[in-house]
DNA sequence: TAAGATTGTGGGTAGTTGTGGGTAATATCA
DNA sequence: TGATATTACCCACAACTACCCACAATCTTA
């Protein structure tokens, strides 16, 4: 069952092939609304994992970029660091996507991967990497959920 | 006979099959508006149970996500464990969810099985943790319903 | 109380999903 | 240009899931 168009939650375990490849989530490929022409743009995440965005998102993200001035230097940077590692890839008969080697470098892929829904994207995460980085988040000042608090009625 | 649409009281014993499948209480299967497709939502709780929502109200839950920003880092932190043990699960003809085998895991859940309504969600738990958790917290420092006395009127 | 409808539980099966590997087309480089 | 590496596309198969039917227990209603 998917819920909206081109949103992603839940976690999924998925291997890391020798060519490669990874399997979409079943899921989120469903998800996606035909003018993403089977399609995903792969990026660096801000924490050491892959972004994965459908291409209708992407674009909405490339608008917002344009809209930055190159006059500013804390711009140029933002643009330069968000365009430069994003790569659209179509995924295959069975479902999966080539992750550019320097992108596999940059989250220390492994065999064992989690791609997690992070609603208007997703995440691929080396599965051990992922645990680390959930420890030093229990490690969090709880003070700074007060803000959330705020938006966020669970 | 139900209230309002899309709440749920009450306390309902059910069986875990051996396709990990549980029933979902006819009362709040009824209690859906159509828009909910059939399907509710389920995730980790903050206890050791499992939390199971209507669609409709996992979707206000998913918008507030949305309004989160990706460059905070307590914001990734929040969306990701929000999101990633979220599963959308449509009942069978028969009313019944499958709940996936991480979830099944997280609340110990054995063959006795217990719902509870928790008014805009359910819980289940594994029978026997409840009468533990339930002696546990006849244990909280009454002085903690003082705060509470200020929000609620019973 | 009896007949019918609804509810909860068990299990079979066809279709889907995830994974490995082969091959032909394309790109790279000396 | 020709040898080599890389990529895109194809097939095969095991494991899993969604969907279907059956039936007993319970509730409803006349």
């Amino acid at each position: 069952m998917t819920l909206t168009k081109n949103t992603f939650i839940g976690e999924y375990s998925y291997s890391l092939d020798s060519k490669g490849r990874i399997n979409m989530p079943a899921k989120f490929r469903q998800a996606l609304s035909k003018d993403n022409k089977n399609t995903f743009v792969t990026t660096r995440g801000m924490d050491a994992c892959i972004w994965v965005y459908s291409l209708n998102q992407w674009l909405e993200i490339e608008k917002s970029l344009m809209s930055l001035s190159s006059l500013s230097k804390i711009h140029r940077t933002f643009v330069r660091n968000t365009a430069r590692y994003a790569t659209p890839s179509t995924y295959d008969k069975q479902g999966r996507i080539t992750i550019p080697p320097s992108l596999i470098d940059y989250a220390s892929l492994d065999k064992d991967v989690l791609i997690i829904g992070m609603v208007n994207k997703m995440e691929i995460w080396n599965t051990k990497n992922l645990e680390k980085a959930e420890k030093e988040a229990l490690e969090i000042d709880l003070a700074a959920y007060d803000e959330l608090a705020e938006k966020i009625t669970i």
